[in-house]
DNA sequence: AAACTAATTCGTATGTTTGCGACATACAAC
DNA sequence: GTTGTATGTCGCAAACATACGAATTAGTTT
C-alpha cells in the first residue's frame, strides 16, 4: 500500500482492498470454484487454472491472508474452502457502495 | 493487462476489470463525490483529495477511460459526472458474483 | 497580445503485481 | 530409509500502478 492511501477514510481503504482482492481473473475464478464446490483440493484448483501452480498457490495465499479462504492439510492434500463470514463482509461493503443514491440534478454532462 | 488474463473466461476477465478501477482509494472517493454531487468540477475534486492535482486528474483520466465518468469543458473548467448506464453494468456484475450460491456440504475445513 | 488560470500530459522515480522455474518441505508408500 | 507425490516458498524478470514536479494546452481577462 502507498503511504498515501492511509490518508483516506479507512472504510474508503478496506473497500479498495476487498476490491484488489477481486481484481484478478484467476482469484475470482478460485472463488467461483469454491462456492460450487467442484472441488477445493489445491491441485485442482490449480489444475482448473491456465497459470502454473506455484502463481495459482501465490493466489491461493493472497486470499488466506486476506482471510477470505481457509486451508486445511489432509495428508497429501491440501483442502481450502471459502470463509463465508468474509465473504458476507465484502458482500457488504460492496452493497453499500452500490447502494448509493446518486444525485445529478445539477449536473448536465 | 498480462497476457495470461486473456486465457480466463471474459466475463470474468471484466469482471476483473471492474475491480481494478475501484481498488484504490482516491477513484472509490471521486465516485462517491461524483454521486452525491458535492461538485463535479475537476479542481473540487482535487481539492477533497489527498493528492496532486497530476495525480488526481491520473485517476480521473482512468474512470474516465473506463467508461465510468463523463468530462465536460465548461470555460475553463471541466465537469464531471458519473455515467449512470456504465455504473449500473458494473453494480450488476458484482451482484452477480455475490448471488453465488454457496455449497459447502463436502468441505469440512 | 500579454498575463492569468484551470486542466491535462510528459517524464521520471518508486513501489507493487504477476508469473514461473527451481528449490524446499512434508507426508505416503514401498 | 529411499522414492514418489502434493504443496508451498524463493529469487528473479517483466509489466503495471502510483505519485508528482515541470511543461503544455486551452480558455479568460485585461
Amino acid at each position: 500500500m502507498h503511504a498515501k492511501t492511509a490518508e483516506f477514510n479507512p472504510d474508503l481503504q478496506e473497500l479498495a482492498l476487498s476490491a484488489k482482492l477481486l481484481s484478478h481473473p484467476a482469484r475470482i475464478a478460485i472463488i467461483k470454484l469454491l462456492a460450487a464446490q467442484k472441488s477445493c483440493i489445491s491441485g485442482d484448483i490449480a489444475n482448473e487454472l491456465p497459470l502454473s501452480r506455484a502463481t495459482v498457490c501465490q493466489h491461493l495465499q493472497e486470499l488466506k491472508n486476506a482471510g477470505l479462504i481457509k486451508g486445511e492439510i489432509s495428508g497429501l492434500n491440501v483442502n481450502y474452502c471459502l470463509n463465508v463470514e468474509k465473504w458476507r463482509i465484502i458482500k457488504a461493503q460492496f452493497e453499500g457502495l452500490f447502494s448509493l443514491t446518486i444525485h445529478d440534478i445539477n449536473c448536465n454532462c
